[in-house]
Formats: C-alpha cells, sequence, structure tokens
DNA sequence: AGCGGTTGCTTGGTAGACTTAGCGAAGTCA
DNA sequence: TGACTTCGCTAAGTCTACCAAGCAACCGCT
C-alpha cells in the first residue's frame, strides 16, 4: 500500500518490452544506468510504466541493449509503422525539400512546378 | 535586447531545419501549430533552438510537414547515424521518375528544370 | 484617422521527466 | 550472529518541456 500511480496502460507495454530486454541481457538496473548513464530509478520507473521516457533516453537505451533505436522508437509508437510504402506521402516534394543543392526559391518554383503538372492531369 | 538564453548551438541547427521547412511549406506559426496541436509559442521557441523538442512533438511536425518521421529524428540526432543511402543517387530524380502522377514527358522537364538549377548555382 | 486580422514573440505558470539520497529484502562470507 | 554487497524500489527535490494569455508591429480595408 503506498501512493502508487497508475501505469497508464499503452506504456506499461514499452516498459516491459525494455525489462525483458534488460534480462535477457542478464543485466540488473544499476548496470544498464551505467551503461546509459541514466539513474537507476528512473530506469525502474520507465520499466514499471510510470514515465514516458524522452528519445534521447530511448535511444540510449537501445545501444546498451544492442537494439536498433527505430527498433526502440517502433515499440514506443514514436515512429509512424510502415513509412516508407509507396506514394503514400509526396515523396517527389520531400526530396525536393531536402535537396542541399537547392536555393530555398529554387525549391519553392521547382514545387510549384510539380504541383501545377500534377494539376495538370 | 532582452534576457534571451543562449541557443545552444547543436540544437539551433533543428531549429532552423525546421523552421526553413515550415516556410517552405508556405506555413505560419499558428497554422503549423494547429496541424501539430502543439502551441505556436513553443514552436517559435523550438525554431530558435531555446528547447529541445520530444519525440512526439518531433514526429507531429514530421506529419505536418509531409516528412517521415526518421528523417526529422535523424535531423534531431536521435537517431544512430543511419548510412541512409542516397548520397550517390539523385533523390529528386528517382523521386521524379517513380512518381506515377506525372507523365513523361511531364517528368523530363521536371528533371531538366531540377538540372538547370543545380547548375545555376 | 480608425478597424479587424495576421504575423512572430515574451511572460508566467504547470506538469512531468529525471536526479540524488536512502530504505528494506535477500544473498554471501566470516 | 554479524558486516558487507547487491537487488529493486520510494521519497523528495530540480529542471525543462510545454501551454495560455497577451503584446507590438504589420497588413489591407473603409
Amino acid at each position: 500500500m503506498s501512493t502508487m500511480v497508475a501505469p497508464s496502460e499503452s506504456w506499461s507495454a514499452l516498459g516491459d518490452f525494455i525489462r525483458s530486454q534488460r534480462q535477457l541481457a542478464r543485466l540488473s538496473l544499476r548496470q544498464l544506468a551505467e551503461l546509459t548513464s541514466v539513474s537507476n530509478p528512473y530506469l525502474s520507473q520507465i520499466e514499471r510504466g510510470l514515465y514516458r521516457p524522452s528519445a534521447q533516453v530511448l535511444k540510449s537505451i537501445a545501444e546498451a541493449l544492442h537494439l536498433s533505436a527505430e527498433t526502440m522508437y517502433a515499440e514506443a509508437g514514436l515512429l509512424d509503422q510502415r513509412v516508407d510504402d509507396a506514394g503514400a506521402t509526396p515523396r517527389v516534394e520531400q526530396a525536393i525539400r531536402l535537396d542541399p543543392g537547392l536555393s530555398t526559391e529554387q525549391k519553392e518554383t521547382l514545387i510549384q512546378v510539380y504541383r501545377g503538372f500534377l494539376r495538370a492531369r
């Protein structure tokens, strides 16, 4: 009987996942804490679903447990599932925006042209 | 001159990136705020590098700007340097070629314009 | 001159992410 | 039986991510 907070359900799944991975790696909370430079009480709270860790904490946990950061984020629901599939979001626009060889104005006009083409069909 | 905090360098890069993407999409802070359900003052602070946004905020921003969450996280340094290929092949051209909404001629002229822009710099 | 709308920003406050210090149970070795 | 260690956890505090309210400057309008 103590002043405990309800583990908010959906996040305890992530906690369970982390705990099982930690135990699979045969690490104690304090050992994982040292590897991740996250305090061990906080790790305990994360595993019990009391708090939702930041992405940086998730990343360092993933590294310590030899998991990919993506796996971690996916488990945490921070990644859209299956972003990569074809054409759902305008890939051309995205590629233009991220192109380091174009100025901002060039990007804008290219996108305008592209949209014009789409409309013209 | 006001009591401003130093933008901690590395994070202002992410802010600049977000701001440029927002402006490319021709969105005001308030419009982006509505799309992301993140308050507009906070978006302003993020763009100026005053705070490091959580992964969930980053994710909703990415969605609103039609960027993949991975791109966002990578820009924020939250992802292990995913080699992400693409350095070799021009992503823009590839995206244009694969776009099902464009005719062959449209694709050709778009690519021509794109190459012209690259040369013009 | 005013107005109504939009822009980005500052201020003040709240909540929760995260820390340090320390507790009780269980094991080990003398 | 100690004394010592290691386990996970609690308690209490600090810091900062994030929000609501509001301000100053700018834009057409009339």
